[in-house]
DNA sequence: TAAATATTCAATAGATTAGTTGAATTATAT
DNA sequence: ATATAATTCAACTAATCTATTGAATATTTA
């Protein structure tokens, strides 16, 4: 019986292991920017603002965990996520975060300064009025993200092109942005300059992982 | 704007502190047991096969993370998970270590020798067959956790009773057994000693949090 | 074939952190 | 007051973890 307690114990440690490769913030950001969209070692890095070697180090400890897996692309190493699954863990260990650390929404405070300037909306609303043409709804994330899966309807106005990009949208109707979750700042600086020029403006909170897992479908093109 | 970086690794360290919390066997082990009930510090620590003062420790920790919050009760202190988010987390890491990791399989087949022996039977399948009444379903764990919800129809007939409890089952139909779910050995010693006094035998491989989690009601009484 | 690029490896420093145990302590109930 | 349950403390051991460097590898391009 001893025996059935050390098989026991074994399993328990497999699980750990995985919790274990997750408990570092840094390769929990590069998780979290994998959920988005694969990428190349050197894109992590700069994104995650880490040295290429030590963004290496972190990726294949990731790796090893089996959460993350690589596909070579000329020169480049490409790595995605092992397994939708892995995403719904990383926003499992998100949600029980945000519920029980009531540090998660002082330091969000603190991140997302003007967040609670700009009106929200919910799913619902937004399919309705994406319905009735009310209003227009944009990914401001990367072009690459949103061509990895983006919200039905969406269009692409990265962050970086907005100023640029603005002219082109309809003046008399309400702008809706998202980014990559309610974790993440994109949105709202878009929002603020939208709002600067005069537009009315929401946000929306959730992203194309939250969406996808609450069952809706993604388009790609 | 290196403001800005600050805070979003604030965030990621607040998740990572949850991760960290459950980065090991022992902790994993208590929330398993947690996840089916709540429990004193002794009966987990007998449970889990470990000091009282380490278990003790170890809730701490869980504590600190709020995962897990307590309760007096006399001179008991009974923990309980602090939210059913909980769960979701811990079958989410379950989940992406089982589809993973292909110990979990090796070791899974080590802790449960004569799983592949059983029939198997699905959650679809039972329900069709107990309306119909053509199995019965008992739930072995312990009564305490019976008693903390179960699956709807079922009876308890913890483990350790079982010899004395058989002769009460009706001895013309399949009895299908379940457990903790899929990495609980219970159900297997229950069913072997069924099939060794000659009934037609099944197990469940879900438990009541899988069950729960998939969307059904649970009974408690 | 050689050069260029992207990534990984190996080795190290340095700090921090984790797990366990037995004894002492606190809190509650009788 | 005494017994019971749980926690804390002190102490020890061990281990892990991160970030950094420069060298090495693998693939593509010239």
């Amino acid at each position: 019986m001893t025996e059935k307690r050390q098989y026991k114990q074994r399993l328990y440690t497999l699980f750990a292991a995985v919790s274990q490769a997750l408990a570092n913030p840094h390769r929990l950001e590069l998780i979290d920017l994998l959920a988005q969209a694969p990428r190349t070692v050197e894109d992590l890095a700069r994104e995650a603002d880490m040295s290429l070697a030590n963004t290496s180090q972190h990726l294949q400890r990731l790796k090893q965990a089996r959460l993350v897996e690589t596909q070579r692309d000329g020169t480049f190493i490409i790595y995605r996520l092992a397994n939708p699954t892995v995403s719904d863990l990383w926003l499992a260990l998100r949600s029980v975060a945000g519920q029980q650390l009531a540090e998660v929404e002082q330091a969000l405070d603190a991140y997302r300064t003007r967040r609670h300037e700009f009106k929200q909306i919910t799913v619902q609303e937004l399919q309705e009025r994406l319905q009735t043409g009310e209003v227009i709804l944009i990914d401001v994330r990367p072009a690459t993200e949103y061509r990895n899966g983006h919200l039905p309807g969406a269009l692409s106005m990265p962050l970086s092109e907005i100023q640029q990009m603005m002219a082109a949208l309809p003046d008399d109707r309400m702008v809706v942005a998202y980014c990559r979750g309610p974790y993440c700042v994109m949105a709202d600086q878009a929002l603020e300059i939208l709002a600067e020029n005069g537009r009315k403006v929401a946000r929306l909170e959730e992203g194309v992982v939250e969406w996808q897992q609450a069952g809706y479908p993604v388009s790609y093109h």
